[in-house]
Parts: structure tokens; C-alpha cells; sequence
DNA sequence: CGATCATGCAAAAACGTATCGGCGATCGGT
DNA sequence: ACCGATCGCCGATACGTTTTTGCATGATCG
């Protein structure tokens, strides 16, 4: 018998209470801890036989390996970070909120596709809740609109764990890649369609924060102005505010210089410009045309509908997920080159996304039509208008 | 010296590559791998000399504790699951998506104040998209609105997992605990405030699925009418899909039997239902009082503004975390009774949550008011409702 | 002055898995 | 019938912590 070669078993042969362990199910099954390892996985050469034998034992015994053990030894975790920027005690503002959903989302979907998880954590804010990042083995982590000099990244980052953020980073944040829409095109084929339209003094409503949407998409807009020969006309609000952008609005429209024209930098900029328009008398959009950028659905059915500038945040997610797992995947099967903790690897590359203009009836003094504009990457032209007839709401992009 | 004792030091004496090991801060404070653990996590009896040495010396090397290997060795990870439901192959759906969007914050921000991060992962969905379930260790899981034989709770508990559910678990679901809103007691209060606004008959825009939420509200509905002596007036249809809500307001205006106040279950139903009453001419609220259930804010800013009923969502994850993570940590510190994976305890408890119905002009004759009307949560409960004030209030709304 | 005790630290045993190397047995070829 | 190759399986080790047990050393007390 082999019974007494089994007194070798690892110390006590005691059960280790309630859950059964690989040790049991090789007991159980009559083989070696080895064996039910490379039955379960797929791994080495065992006749189908064995492994359907292993198999059939593992499941009746209810036999979950340990992610933990697993983890410990393997190195990976499948488990992806995703940072959520806290302002104050909540996490994440108001106004990044339908893109947040939207982008996280996305890449859950796109993550759970291929095998990882996401988890939510905080994005720094110098208290101690920088502990719950170490307590949590990261195969890596999508950071969102990173401030310029983000210590989690450079830990992270450190470490040898990779970085992909959402949205060009500033500074010198050696991230591991990034994914952004490009800002200024947007807002250049934006302001030339309010032109288009007969707008002649276009007003902006901007954020007061420097993070890198509002930077890009307000210096756009000023050289937009300047190549236009055209005054800014713009009024800048704290975004993390849900009440502030009200009141902005207000602003904004009781201007001696009020504009005929405003495009506003975030998702409640809408509807808070209509109810100020009302207040003032005015007509959207015969006497002012707008546009928000927002990926929310109700400014199809709002009074009149809001021509909404959609930085399509389901793509990013997916694209960011995609080029996070390529990272990790890649830098694990890539054999070659050792990630040694010293050599931190510069930006290995980017991606960068259209954003489509939502045409409605806010912003065309002629009467009705619906069209989408979509400005490529790439291209720097003004405005290849390419209408397209209202396409059903797909299911991702 | 010491040196030749260190011989001792397993197996090799290589670097382990990469990162610094808790063996290396020993090593280099010339202390042993006890004396730095205990240092660093404030156990043991140290004298503060040495645990700040120690602390300095970890630091130096930008020590950071394997976090696979500390929950192998502990059993707890500090994750907590938080089950998505997926409509074929996105995660959520669009009406879920802005309750959904709210609770995860609320439950993120609860978890992280505690320690906890939650973790993202879909629901039962019979695929092998399971695996991903048994690849991450966690320590609970809260549910969102289970399905009455939901595989994914079944194990998780059999495996002795605390689970929470977001919705009154239907069946026999062996939940460990659950929060929930109120729904009958909603309704009922909400179609009095509409009858007391000079409505004759009122209309219902339901969904077709049978979720807790759905069917609950629908049956409070229906109750109400048969009180009411009114003869309910209702079109129901796929709430998954986004484009359908519009269609069903549409329909339930056509009708020879057109009601002169609707509620809407869901989230879209509010602004397109006052679109479909511009297309027949109805003035809001004039010829007909408009109710939905919505989290949304822009209802604030809607021509009119729409009376909404809020379910809290922000409390409503709160809740489920404190619970759970009371269950957590009870189980483990309760001491005495072992979970032997056989026993599956009944629901340890439940809280049910009021709702607030916010009153704008959307939903009253006379001309502006606005208020609040929180409808308390054990008031009306028709079975012995066993509210346990467990949590402290929170920091939540 | 000897016994008791608190103090400061270390050795070693787990936690549950993946994997490298190896060992006997069978098989095919000459 | 002998030999190398292949097959089927196993032992042992390492992953990096936490925790239990216990050994010295000096201080305190009777």
C-alpha cells in the first residue's frame, strides 16, 4: 500500500476545515497533487482518462482552487485596477459621471472578455487610503486623466506594473501607454459647424481645473477665436460642482457681449443653457445655438433636442483595456528583456480616438435635420462633414 | 557574525529579481523576517527604536508586502464582489445604468473607508465566463437584484462567502442578508400624491421582465387601483431596451382610455413621455401629471420639471456594504461557531430603505411648489418588517 | 542571592498552488 | 532480445507572508 509512503502528507493530516484543496482532490482520486494540477489545467501529458477521471472526483468534492495560492505563485492575478478620481470624501465629480459609467462599462466588458477583472480604487489623495493599493495584487492598472505628477503611477509604475491611462498625461508620467481623443480636432470641427450655422460670436463654458480635457479642448477653442478673428467670449466654473454649472450659464448670457453661439465642456451645460435661455427671452435655436459636449441620451428629447459633441468613452474603455492586457501579456510571454525596478520604460505607445458630433436641432438655424459627424483621428482637416442618416444606438461604439 | 548563520536563508541567497521581499528588509535591518513583520504591522512587542529602524530600512528599499501572499496566509483579501448583470453582452442596462452608476459610487466609497475595494464581475450568465469568479479571492459579494436561482449565490455561499443582495431576494435564495427599498409603500404613496393633484386615472408604464423591482411596483400599482376603484391603465415592455420607452409612452397616450397622470418605472420614461405629450398636444402639467423613477438630475431642468421618485441608490450601497462587511468580519471575529460548508444560514437579517419622492412641476395643477416627501421606511409595512438600525448614518446622504 | 518575570527577538510551520526534474514502465525498431 | 524513446505519473521546492512557540537576557522581588 502507499499508505505509509503518505505518511510524508505535510504535517498534520487534519482537515483543513470546511473548502477542499488540491491535496484532497489528489486523495480522493488516487494520484499525486501533481497530477490533478495538470489534469485541471490542461497542462502536461496525461491520457484523457486520467483527466476526465481527476475531473469528475474535483467536482464532486466541490474543489475551487485558491485564487490566493494561485496568485502567490503565478504572479498573476487577473485583476486590472481601475482609479477613480475622488473629489472630496465621494468618488468621482458629477460631471464626469455618464462618461465614467459608460467608459468603465465598457472596459469591464472588455476585460471580463479576456479573462481579467476590474477593480475600483481610489486615485491619490495623500491619506492613508494608499494602503488599500498595496493590499491588492494588480496585474495592472488604467488610470483616469491622471494629474501631471500622480504618485500611485509612479509607484505603480515602479514596481514594473503597467500604466495605461485615460487621456494624454501631462507632465513627464512614465505611463505604459495612453488612449485620449484628439481635443482639438474636436473642438476646431465643432466651432467651424457653430460657424457654419451662422454663429458669430461663439461663447465657451469652461471648467476651472487644469486636468488635460479642459487644458486642450479651452486652447482649441482660443486659437479657433484667433484664426476666426473673433473675441473669446468664455466664463470658467469650478466642474466639480453639480450647482455651479447653473450659474455659469447665467453668467455667460447676461454678458454685455452675450454670445449668439455656446458650446459648453460638460455634460450638465446643456440643460442648465436652455433654462437660462428661457429665463432671458431666448430661442434655441434662432437666437442661440448649442452645443455640449455630454454621452448623455436625454438631450435627443429634450426642447429642442441638443446637438451633443460624444468623446464616445465605450471606445476608450476598450481600447484601454486592449492595449493594458497586451502590456501585461506582453511583458510576461515577451521573454527576452527583464523589467528591472530601475529602468522605467517611456510611453511604448498610444491610441488615439474619434469623437463624434451628434447633429441636432440646437445648433442649425435651418429647421430640422439630424446628422452625425465623425472626426477622424488622424486627419487634421477642418471638417470632412461626412452625414450620416441616424444610425440605431449601437450596442458599444 | 551573523553572516554565516544566513546561510540558512532558503534554498538560494539569489535576488528574487525585481522586487524587494520581506527577507530583504530583514537582511538589511539585520533583524529576522519575524521582527520586521511585526514591526511593520504594529504587532508584537517592539520597542519603538526597532520598529521605526525597521520601518526606515523598508522604506528605503521601497518595500511593499506581496499582497497574493498575505491574503494566502491570512484567508482575507479585502476584496468584495459586486455582481453586474449583463443584458447579452454588455454589462447592465440602460435603465439600471444611472441607479447602477450611483450605488457603486456610494458602495465604492463605503468599502474604501473600511478597507475594502470592490471588484467588478458579471453575473450568472451560463457561460464559462464563471472561471473568472474562482480567479479572484474574495471575502464577500453584494448582489444586485438576484434572479430567484442565481447559480453564482448558490455556490458562493455554499462555499461559506457572505453575500448581500440590493433587492429582496425572490425564491429561497440563501442570501446572507439584503436591502431594499419600500417599493409597495412608494408606489402607493406616489399615485396618492398624483389622485391628489386631480388625477382621475392614472397610467402605468412598466417593464416586461420580472424583477423583484418590477413586479413589487406593479403589483402595488394594481392593488391601489382596485382601492381606488379605477381601472388600471398600463403598457408594459423589454425595459433592456433603449429605444423601446419611447415607443410604449407613445402607446399608452394613444389609447381610447388615455390617463391624465402617468408613472413610469423607469428612468427614460420621464422625458419621453413629455416628448410624446408634445407630439399629441398634451400640456404638462396641465392636461396630464407626469411622474417617473428616476435618479437623474436633469429632471430638474426639463420643461417642466418632472416630480421624480428617488430610491436613494447612494443609501442604498452604503447599506449593503455595512452589511456585508459587518457579516465579514463577524464571521471571522465572531469566534465560536465554525461555518462548516453544509450549513447555509438563513437571511442574518435585512434593511429596508424609504424612498423620497421629489415634488416638482411636473405632477401638480396649481401653479409652482416644490417639496420633498420622504416616505419612512417601516410605516406601511404590510408583514412585520424587522428593520435593524445596525450602521451608524454614514456620511451619505 | 536565587527565583520569577517581562522583554526583545528568532526559528519554523503553515497557507495552497504551479512547475521542474526525474523515475519506472511500456513501446517500437532492428 | 536489447536499447533508446516516449509515456504516465510523482516528489520536492518555491512563491512571500503571518503566527505560534520558544529561547535568551536582563530586571525585579522575596
Amino acid at each position: 500500500m502507499t499508505a505509509a509512503k503518505h505518511q510524508v502528507t505535510r504535517g498534520t493530516g487534519r482537515r483543513t476545515s470546511g473548502r477542499a484543496g488540491i491535496r484532497d482532490v489528489a486523495a480522493a482520486a488516487g494520484v499525486s497533487i501533481t497530477t490533478v494540477s495538470d489534469a485541471l489545467n490542461g497542462k502536461g501529458r496525461l491520457p484523457d482518462a486520467t483527466r476526465r477521471h481527476v475531473r469528475t472526483v474535483a467536482d464532486r468534492l466541490g474543489y475551487r482552487p485558491s485564487a490566493a495560492a494561485r496568485t502567490l505563485r503565478t504572479g498573476k492575478s487577473g485583476l486590472i485596477g481601475l482609479t477613480v478620481t475622488t473629489y472630496g470624501e465621494e468618488p468621482f465629480t458629477f460631471t464626469e459621471f455618464a462618461y465614467f459609467a459608460e467608459m468603465a462599462r465598457a472596459a469591464t466588458s472588455a476585460a471580463l472578455a479576456r479573462g481579467y477583472a476590474l477593480v475600483i480604487l481610489p486615485a491619490a489623495s495623500q491619506h492613508r487610503e494608499f494602503d488599500v493599493w498595496s493590499n491588492v495584487a494588480l496585474d495592472g492598472t488604467v488610470v483616469i486623466d491622471p494629474s501631471d505628477h500622480d504618485p500611485v503611477v509612479t509607484e505603480l509604475v515602479r514596481q514594473g506594473i503597467p500604466v495605461v491611462s485615460d487621456g494624454r498625461p501631462g507632465g513627464s508620467l512614465p505611463v505604459t501607454a495612453w488612449v485620449d481623443n484628439d481635443h482639438e480636432a474636436a473642438v476646431t470641427g465643432l466651432l467651424d459647424h457653430l460657424a457654419a450655422g451662422g454663429a458669430r460670436r461663439i461663447g465657451l463654458l469652461t471648467g476651472t481645473s487644469t486636468d488635460t480635457y479642459t487644458r486642450l479642448s479651452t486652447t482649441a477653442y482660443l486659437n479657433w477665436c484667433e484664426r476666426a478673428r473673433q473675441d473669446p467670449v468664455y466664463e470658467a466654473y469650478p466642474a466639480h460642482d453639480p450647482c455651479a454649472s447653473a450659474v455659469a450659464a447665467d453668467r455667460l448670457l447676461a454678458r454685455p457681449d452675450r454670445p449668439d453661439a455656446v458650446y459648453g465642456l460638460f455634460d450638465p451645460n446643456g440643460t442648465d443653457l436652455l433654462a437660462a435661455a428661457r429665463r432671458y427671452g431666448l430661442r434655441v435655436p434662432d437666437d442661440l445655438l448649442v452645443v455640449c459636449c455630454s454621452e448623455s441620451g436625454v438631450y435627443a428629447t429634450t426642447e429642442p433636442p441638443i446637438t451633443t459633441l460624444s468623446l464616445k468613452p465605450g471606445r476608450i474603455g476598450t481600447a484601454v483595456i486592449h492595449l493594458l492586457i497586451d502590456a501585461i501579456e506582453g511583458a510576461a510571454g515577451g521573454g527576452g528583456k527583464r523589467q528591472t525596478a530601475g529602468s522605467v520604460p517611456q510611453a511604448q505607445g498610444h491610441q488615439v480616438m474619434p469623437t463624434e458630433l451628434i447633429v441636432r436641432a440646437s445648433s442649425q438655424r435651418s429647421p430640422r435635420a439630424s446628422a452625425r459627424t465623425t472626426v477622424p483621428a488622424p486627419a487634421r482637416s477642418p471638417r470632412p462633414t461626412v452625414a450620416v442618416p441616424r444610425t440605431p444606438p449601437a450596442a458599444d461604439q
